[in-house]
DNA sequence: TATAATTAGGACCGATTAAGTCCTCTTTCA
DNA sequence: TGAAAGAGGACTTAATCGGTCCTAATTATA
C-alpha cells in the first residue's frame, strides 16, 4: 500500500489531457485519447465531476471540461476527489477512529506527517502536471531533500542506487 | 488508498515502543504492551528482523531490540520493511510495468512527486516519531508550507477548516 | 417529434490483497 | 529434558478495487 488507486491514476492521466486541450471532450474521446478502458474512464469523470473539478455537459454533443484554471487545480484535490481525504494511518484524522489510540506514542507524530504530505501534494497543481518533466515539481522536490548533511543509513544508499 | 497498511502502523508503534525501553522485549511483551493482536505483532517483527530494522534473539529469554540507535532508522525504513517499496502510482519505480505509459502526460512528474515524499519520510526518524508532538517533525512540516502567499481554492479553505 | 449522443447514478461481480489465525520447526536457557 | 521464544510459512476470511453493465435523464439535430 500507500498507493494510489488504479482509478485515481487514470484520473490524473484524464485531468491532463483535459488540460492540455481546451475544448469540451466527450468520455469515449478521452479515454481513447488517454488509452483508457471506456467504463474506468467514465466512472472516473462521474467522480470528478461531482466534486467540482470537472464542469459536464449532458445531451449530444456534451462531455467534459476543466472547471477552472488548471494552475488553481491540485493534486490533492484530484486525488482526494476520487478516494476521499488523505490520510496516511486510519487516525491521521478522525481521532477516535484508531483502536490503539491510547497506547500509541506515534499518534500525533503521523498527524504531522499527514499534513506534511498533504502540503507537498498541494503545492502541485494540474497545470505543473501536465508538463512532463514539470521544473516546478523538481524545484519542489529539491526542496523536500534533506537540509545539509545528514547522516544516511548504509542500505538506504544502496536502495537509492536501485531506484 | 494511500493509506498504510494496518500492520505497518503497528510497525511504527512496535518501533516507538522498542525505541523507548531499551531492554530486549519478547514478542508477547511488546503487544501486550502496545495493546496490539498478539499475531499480529509477532507478523510484524518477524518482517522486521528480517529487514535488519530489529535485532531478534532466539529461545529463552530472547526477544527484539532495535538494531540500531533510533536515530539511524527511518520512518522510510519501516515503510519499506513492511509493505515494500514506496511507489505512489504503478510506474513510479519499474518504468516498464504501466500499461499506459505511452499516451500518459503524467509519468515523469509522478517519479518526481513520489520522490519528494519519499525524502520526506526518509527525514523522520525513529526517535523523533518516538517522542510525542516531536518539535523536529513539526519543523519538518512547517517547510512544506507554501513558499510565500498562494493562491487557494475557496473549497480547499473550508476543506482546511473541517480537518 | 423522434432519434441519437451523452452524462448521472448506481448495482453487480470477479480478482486482488490485506488481516488475522494457526501449525510446525528451530534455538536457547534453566 | 522441557519450557520459552523466534522463524517460516500456509491458510481463511474480510475488505476493497477494478471492471462491467443497466436504466434514467438531458440535449442537439434530422
Ligand atoms: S496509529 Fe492510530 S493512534 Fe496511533
Ligand atoms: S500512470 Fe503509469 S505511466 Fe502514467
Amino acid at each position: 500500500m500507500l498507493r494510489l488507486a488504479k482509478l485515481t491514476d487514470y484520473g490524473t492521466v484524464i485531468m491532463t489531457t483535459l488540460a492540455q486541450s481546451k475544448t469540451r471532450r466527450s468520455a469515449t474521446d478521452l479515454a481513447s485519447s488517454a488509452s483508457l478502458p471506456l467504463d474506468a474512464a467514465r466512472k472516473v469523470l462521474k467522480d470528478l465531476a461531482r466534486a467540482g473539478l470537472v464542469q459536464s455537459e449532458r445531451g449530444a454533443h456534451g462531455g467534459y471540461a476543466l472547471a477552472r484554471p488548471a494552475t488553481d487545480i491540485s493534486v490533492t484535490q484530484i486525488i482526494e476527489a476520487l478516494e476521499g481525504p488523505i490520510a496516511l494511518t486510519e487516525c491521521s484524522i478522525h481521532d477516535h477512529r484508531c483502536e490503539i489510540e491510547q497506547s500509541c506514542g506515534a499518534r500525533s507524530n503521523w498527524h504531522l506527517i499527514n499534513r506534511a504530505v498533504r502540503m507537498a501534494l498541494d503545492q502541485v497543481s494540474l497545470a505543473d502536471l501536465a508538463v512532463p518533466g514539470s521544473g516546478r515539481i523538481a524545484a519542489l522536490a529539491r526542496r523536500f531533500a534533506p537540509p545539509h548533511a545528514v547522516s544516511i543509513p548504509a542500505d538506504s544508499i544502496q536502495r537509492m542506487t536501485q531506484a
